[in-house]
DNA sequence: GCGAATAAACTAACGGTGGTAGTTTTAGTC
DNA sequence: GACTAAAACTACCACCGTTAGTTTATTCGC
């Protein structure tokens, strides 16, 4: 009916039910209708509280965005700090698969997206790395997350085996069993090349910036070119 | 119009020209409509050559798959290997950013998506690595293509500097002029990472087959645990 | 305290979406 | 030559995101 004694929708009871919505029904489950009827409410009285879908799908992204440490960029040498936050940030990722589609488009204007690149640059550079560096290992490092968070590697083979019987696939025979070691197979894999990046990237800091934490400034540029 | 004398659409018309739209447009872009009317046709006709639209962007991205090199696994060393197959696999996906997060999803059906599944984890069993761990490293690579083949990490960053004035990024003055950079920063990243978890992955390589490319079975779970 | 402005719900509607049913005509097969 | 299958069509269906305009309750300025 018209405006109620109270308000019946809140920006954050939207996000939680949004999210609760995309957790369990998916990404395409959340349409304006559906997320208002779950909220007790019509559809277009969602644009009371948000411009558009989008912003609704921004703010439940923020929100996830909130579960990663950043802080251990101000206590742990960047080896340590970059494990820390590596682990917690695919934990939050992977804690809502479902909208990690849309968060990996990047920070855009979600603040808490933008705090933790600041946060990640920011550690990188105090640690010693050029600014051009740093911008790839951040780069780097949500490359593998989100790739890991995206979608179950394991979970994107078909457990059917008849699927893998043709012998055009020689080595696929214990495929169909991918999806029931799903958790391992993936966590597996995000820790392995977590671990290989880190002991890769401890070489190349060898290399480039050498014992001296403070390296004189100019000699690498701060725009990323490289030729 | 009823059946006419010469076929107006096949298969193979429909898949280039749903990449094409995909390309040019994004994949918001392409409605069985929009699609059917790029062909000179209307929408239901669709239906006569895939089941649903799922099953077209599943043929256009399993013609994207076919540009990947897969030959090294029978030429190259592992380490190599990997080099060569990442950087194509990247490419590839990276010619049509639009479809990976349709791609990311896994191999499914897909015949040549799971061809190279094929390829890769036999060529990697075929060097000496455990079972289990020749699937982490598909699963790693995967993660790292399609984290950066899914969106440029660059692109992610408004261009507008007006948003990292704010007192809360205190590092990120200069991020507004990543945009321009994307090419260099998206590349670069992936080049770091690759060379990383090649180098990170030799260490482990050394440690768990050793020399002796044949290892007494059993020595190794399949269960990756780390405690 | 009262009028104006704002806020928060609603209904109705627009154009677009994926998909289905049923029709018509052609092409190919026994 | 009769039958079947294929490939286009039209006409829908229910749903989608969003906008406009309405109604009523609250809040703010004087």
């Amino acid at each position: 009916m018209p405006r109620p004694r109270q308000a019946l929708l809140t920006r954050q009871r939207i996000i939680d039910t949004a999210a609760e919505l995309i957790d369990t029904e998916g990404l395409d489950a959340v349409s304006t209708r559906r997320l208002a009827a779950q909220l007790g409410v019509r559809g277009p009285s969602l644009y009371n509280h948000f411009p558009n879908k989008d912003a609704i799908l921004d703010a439940v992204a923020d929100e996830i965005t909130a579960d990663v440490d950043i802080g251990c960029f101000a206590t742990h040498e960047w080896p340590d700090a970059l494990r820390v936050w590596g682990r917690s940030y695919r934990a939050a990722l992977a804690a809502h698969p479902h909208i990690v589609p849309h968060l990996a488009r990047g920070p855009g204007r979600r603040p808490r997206a933008l705090a933790m690149a600041d946060a990640v640059y920011g550690g990188l550079v105090r640690a010693g790395w050029p600014p051009a560096r740093a911008t790839h290992i951040g780069a780097l490092m949500r490359y593998l997350v989100a790739g890991s968070a995206l979608g179950s590697f394991a979970r994107g083979f078909a457990s059917d085996p008849a699927i893998y019987i043709s012998s055009d696939y020689p080595h696929l025979g214990q495929a169909h069993r991918l999806a029931a070691h799903q958790h391992e197979v993936d966590e597996g894999a995000f820790e392995l090349g977590l671990e290989a990046v880190i002991r890769g990237l401890q070489i190349t800091y060898e290399e480039v910036v050498g014992g001296a934490h403070h390296r004189p400034h100019g000699t690498e540029s701060s725009a990323p070119t490289r030729r």
